[in-house]
DNA sequence: ACCATCTTTCAGTTATTTCTGAAAACACAA
DNA sequence: TTGTGTTTTCAGAAATAACTGAAAGATGGT
């Protein structure tokens, strides 16, 4: 191990800076999407770790209480976008990401559809069916919008559903095809 | 005008009781996308009314102040998601929402891609070049897992772009093919 | 200019979400 | 069983986001 691990070192200096920026970063345009910040940032720690880091390790990191990081692991294990794994010869716990974009990219997709996409069509349906024998002109339009609505984010779900079940090598090629 | 429009038609009384469940409900979708409750709400409102609405009838409709009805119109007009009217013999403002869904899902992606997507290709680009001439393993790891990151966000953003800029007759027949 | 109507602003309040830290629960080895 | 290291829980605190209402600013008619 003749790597200088201090932080005398400019240039881990650097990496740290740049990694840390990344982190908060990633962290606040996860709350534009409706992502709990720290969450983010935990899973944009883990992302770009070579090592599995433990509880300990991602309060350090990100100066967090342990209530919070441990709220927010279970979170993303939840979401399937992180997983706990054991260290031989340690007691505790540690966590690591995936790490393939493609992959993340269908958990979330699937979760959101899980958690989102899914109660929105059902809301809809029943908007529709609670409405569709009413003949005022406005209760006629409401209805026709929720249908419209509904078309629209069923096909979405669909397309999702066939993207996310495929392989990057499957999809990657076709859009490539249709962009140009 | 012979219509029955007090509340003791059962028929209104119903569809009133589920427009409000839908504008409630889809607030509450929003939320969950990091969209503010009331403007959701509000949207929601305005895509199934016939007719547009002051900004009084909006704080009636969903019991809210005049300043924040105001801010989450202003906003909502920002989104490009509706747009104010003027009633002929009327000095006030009324407002409309785009009905269509696939201009208003083009809208949302245009305002997400500008809003989130750009910002954040911005990051990974900037991370890249920060880290890329660092030898450390970690760093190596980072600047890959950055690149990963930054070619998918990248790609996400030309499809969207590609699709939002495409009329819904073009791209439907295309998706159902796919699909099959 | 004056009045009436409508829009905008924003300081202060309220609501909601997130976080903390200490205690309790748990797991395992000696 | 007892001790040690670890995870989990949760009541209270803090931070953030959202909302209110009243006052100031526009606008347009007379």
């Amino acid at each position: 191990m003749s790597e200088d691990t201090t932080n005398s070192n400019p240039d881990r200096a650097r990496f740290r800076a740049v990694r840390d920026e990344f982190v908060t970063q990633w962290g606040t345009l996860g709350g534009a999407w409706g992502i709990n910040r720290t969450m983010a940032q935990i899973h944009a720690l883990l992302m770009v770790s070579t090592e599995a880091l433990s509880t300990d390790e991602i309060m350090d990191e990100l100066q967090i209480s342990r209530g919070n990081a441990h709220g927010n692991i279970r979170d993303l294990i939840g979401w399937g976008l992180i997983r706990s794994v054991v260290k031989k010869g340690e007691r505790k716990e540690f966590f690591e990401a995936e790490k393939d974009v493609w992959k993340i990219f269908c958990t979330i997709v699937r979760e959101r559809k899980r958690r989102e996409i899914r109660p929105a069509i059902g809301l809809l349906r029943d908007c529709i069916e609670r409405t569709e024998d009413l003949d005022d002109s406005e209760a006629v339009a409401f209805t026709k919008q929720a249908k419209s609505l509904c078309e629209f984010v069923e096909m979405a779900d669909s397309v999702l559903s066939k993207i996310s079940k495929s392989e990057q090598s499957k999809v990657l090629p076709w859009l490539l095809k249709w962009m140009s």
